[in-house]
DNA sequence: TCTGGGGTCCTAGGACCC
DNA sequence: TCTGGGGTCCTAGGACCC
């Protein structure tokens, strides 16, 4: 089993574009203009080294590196760029290719020398696309893809069940792959603090706290147990959604209803373009400043526009008056094909 | 410093049914 | 007066990932 991981995606589409960038602390987010309420997609290596993260807010991020090249997100020429990687990856001869996101995947293979298969990998994907890619060989899912992050930048690293505690045990529950800063500190107050520690933790205890499915999730993932297969069964959405934050709070519910209309046009082109009905609406509130609630609400099948937004804009009748609001987001969720899979282990947004 | 936008899955609690 | 036990569906909220 391969995890393929490409080196600073985002920054190095923008270098291979514009070549006088390399070598220069470069931050991807937004519009590219840190006066805006944005945040950072991406950092080069260069900008990363000044504390610069995915996820910081733009403005913070330009403060801390001010030599910073800031560039919009261009989403196009990732996915294009992306889509050049992938199908670099299925040609891979016996490849079986499990996308996980723009720039990542597992790769199943089966093969005597996993070390000499990753290298070949690595330079077929530079060669065809002219970008860097680091990989995870693993007797798991979960073990090939933490071994990634010990071969970055463009290297190999190996996880088995042979040395995964001594890599890995002493190391904080954080570093696993689907455990947050909550998981982790929830941990921590019931004495787990280590991947050793939970790998030998009581599977009754996390039951106790995480419930009947994550508790020995959990568990699995602290001894990198999982399943070894990569599935290639081809991605079908559960839903479509839209985001959006205003650079200035609202606060008049006529603005509310035209945010919301634009924001179903948006869902619904996206919606139309999958062709199967939509089964529930759930609209987002933000109140300033960090407030979040939802407005979930399950609906008859149905394919009418009107309908949709006459729902969306019932919902919108929910919010509370009189506050000021940050960003709204609506959802629609999709009837599933009767053959999409279901109730797979729980990874969380991943694989 | 002040927090994007796109997703996935799990859990709790209430309503309802037999 | 005291009130089971099991199941499903729905909504809201939480957590995590890229």
């Amino acid at each position: 089993m391969l995890h393929v991981d490409l080196d600073q995606f985002i920054a190095a589409v923008e270098v291979l574009r514009r070549p006088e960038l390399a070598g220069k602390p470069i931050i991807v987010g937004g519009r590219g203009d840190p006066t805006e309420r944005a945040v950072v997609s991406t950092a080069s290596y260069e900008a990363r080294a000044f504390g610069v993260g995915s996820g910081m807010p733009l403005r913070v991020a330009a403060r801390k590196v001010p030599d910073a090249v800031i560039l919009p997100v261009d989403q196009e020429a990732y996915l294009a760029a992306s889509e050049e990687v992938m199908a670099t990856l299925r040609a891979q001869r016996g490849a079986v290719v499990q996308v996980l996101g723009w720039d990542e995947a597992f790769v199943g293979i089966e093969t005597e020398d996993p070390e000499a298969y990753a290298r070949q990998i690595q330079a077929a994907v530079l060669e065809r696309t002219r970008l860097h890619c680091s990989v995870g060989i693993g007797d798991t899912l979960v073990r090939a893809k933490v071994a990634t992050g010990f071969g970055k930048p463009a290297g190999v690293f190996r996880l088995t069940a042979g040395n995964w505690l001594d890599v890995m045990g002493s190391r904080p529950t954080r570093d696993l792959w689907g455990v947050g800063p909550k998981v982790s500190g929830r941990l921590a107050k019931l004495g787990i603090s280590t991947v050793a520690e939970l790998a030998a933790s009581n599977p009754q205890v996390l039951v106790l706290e995480f419930g009947p499915r994550m508790g020995p999730w959990y568990a699995q993932l602290g001894r990198g147990d999982g399943t070894s297969v990569a599935d290639d069964t081809p991605w079908v959405a559960h839903g479509h959604s839209r985001e959006t934050t205003f650079q200035r709070d609202l606060t008049e519910p006529a603005q509310v209803d035209e945010a919301l209309r634009e924001l179903t046009a948006r869902v619904l082109e996206d919606v139309a373009a999958e062709g199967r009905p939509v089964v529930g609406l759930t609209l987002k509130v933000r109140y300033a400043p960090f407030v979040t609630k939802t407005h979930a609400r399950k609906i008859p099948d149905t394919s009418d526009r009107d309908d949709i937004l006459a729902r969306a804009l019932g919902l919108a009748a929910e919010i509370e008056p009189g506050r000021p609001i940050r960003l709204l987001g609506l959802r629609a969720e999709m009837a599933m094909p009767d053959d999409a899979r279901k109730g797979h282990t729980p990874t969380r947004g991943g694989w």
